[in-house]
DNA sequence: AGAAAGTAGATTGTATACATATTGTAGATT
DNA sequence: AATCTACAATATGTATACAATCTACTTTCT
């Protein structure tokens, strides 16, 4: 039963990727990873080769495979890319949605309301992905779902920080962004695409504000001593 | 030197699927394959993988690999969403644009200007599908090239029977989608951004009337003996 | 006769050994 | 001393043999 071995490194390799366990860039050495999971390098590549299709990682031609890389030109194009497909992926749901397929979207929800009750930045991250990808699900359109899979991964890795609670004015946001998810899925049910719509705009603009305080934070206060020298 | 056999049994396949050789839903045969190519079923199977992740075949665990399959649903939802991701890339594009890219764009339509002359229905149909690549390439957005590369897909399939000209009033459409190149070419090197995504739905509207028509063409003329006769 | 169960053949999935390419290092050369 | 070259070590890519699974057909039982 190697299946279950390979199912596992699959789902291990993309929890890891999104919660930054694998830093962007790191290098996935074949011959560890096939050892470790108890499988040989044929099958394990073969994962490889999924992955990369979905975004994840890169295999570069006899050069190794690395977790897919983030730069200042991915912050902006996904900043710039999100909010259309996001928007579209609602509007799509709300279109679509059938009762047995919101149940398991509030399924999902309890389950990222309880991550945000025991403060776990992963069990967040990770049900924060399941709830948006559930709503692609909804949405049932082939051809936005590979743009909603690639930005998902990035948003799970950019909006990192927006899960590491540390002071109640960053937990009342997580409290605004659980109560925005409960509202989406009630317009969704509903059929109403404009708030759908709206509130997915919304809740955009609330992860992006903080994502980009730690994108692009307030510079640190220049020494007296320093104060001609340039930065960048 | 396999490199060689495993590149060109990636881009064969590719090629295929977009000129219909190979139908969709067809079954590709891994031992048949490999043989053909001169290469081994390990390496066959990692471009199965990467075709996969591309949106070309499907992959069903231990129920062989087909061609991926269009149905009506498909079609619904390429004609939703084609217009949206199309004019975003090519605002992206007007945006963006380098000389030099736009000098291989030129390039590119010159191939497609040859084609188009000499009739042949597969190149028209591979030097049109590089065009629009090419523009998300200029546009290099890492979150809407995949979108973009699953549509371009199904628009060299579904759009075939477009290329396939019959009769004068068919070359007249394929002169006007020529035309609308070169004027889309014009608008992205000026980085008139509204200008090519007009041009751009305007070109959207033209392929997509055409192909509605053997997507939905007219029905048959009912004899009078079936008049009442329900027509689905 | 029809349904269920078993079996042979074909196909897909995996392990391992081997081939090829890349990277780092030591020694030679200028 | 710096650079180049040769070679060893390491990692990636491929072929082949074998294992597991599925499909279709035959046999058995009611």
């Amino acid at each position: 039963m190697n299946k279950r071995n390979k199912d596992r490194l699959y789902a291990d390799l993309k929890r890891e990727i999104l919660t930054l366990e694998l830093e962007p860039g790191a290098n996935l050495d074949e011959t560890s990873l096939s050892a470790k999971y108890g499988i040989s390098r044929t099958p394990l590549r073969e994962v490889f080769r999924q992955l990369a299709g979905d975004g994840y990682i890169e295999i570069r031609d006899n050069r190794g495979t690395i977790v897919s890389p983030m730069n200042h030109k991915s912050m902006r194009d996904f900043f710039m890319t999100a909010p259309l497909v996001y928007a579209s992926v609602s509007r799509l749901a709300a279109q679509n949605a059938r009762s047995e397929q919101i149940r398991d979207l509030r399924e999902v929800q309890a389950n990222f309301r309880r991550a945000a009750r025991s403060g776990s930045v992963e069990d967040l991250v990770f049900w924060n992905d399941r709830f948006h990808l559930a709503i692609g699900e909804i949405a049932d359109n082939q051809y936005l779902m590979p743009s909603l899979r690639r930005l998902l991964i990035d948003h799970a890795r950019i909006g990192q920080t927006f899960w590491r609670a540390r002071n109640a004015e960053m937990r009342q946001r997580i409290e605004t962004a659980a109560d925005q998810h409960d509202r989406l899925i009630d317009a969704i049910e509903a059929g109403d695409e404009e708030t759908a719509v709206a509130l997915t705009l919304d809740h955009w603009a609330l992860s992006r504000d903080h994502m980009e305080m730690f994108v692009r934070p307030d510079p640190l206060p220049i020494p007296s001593g320093f104060a001609a020298a340039e930065v960048e």
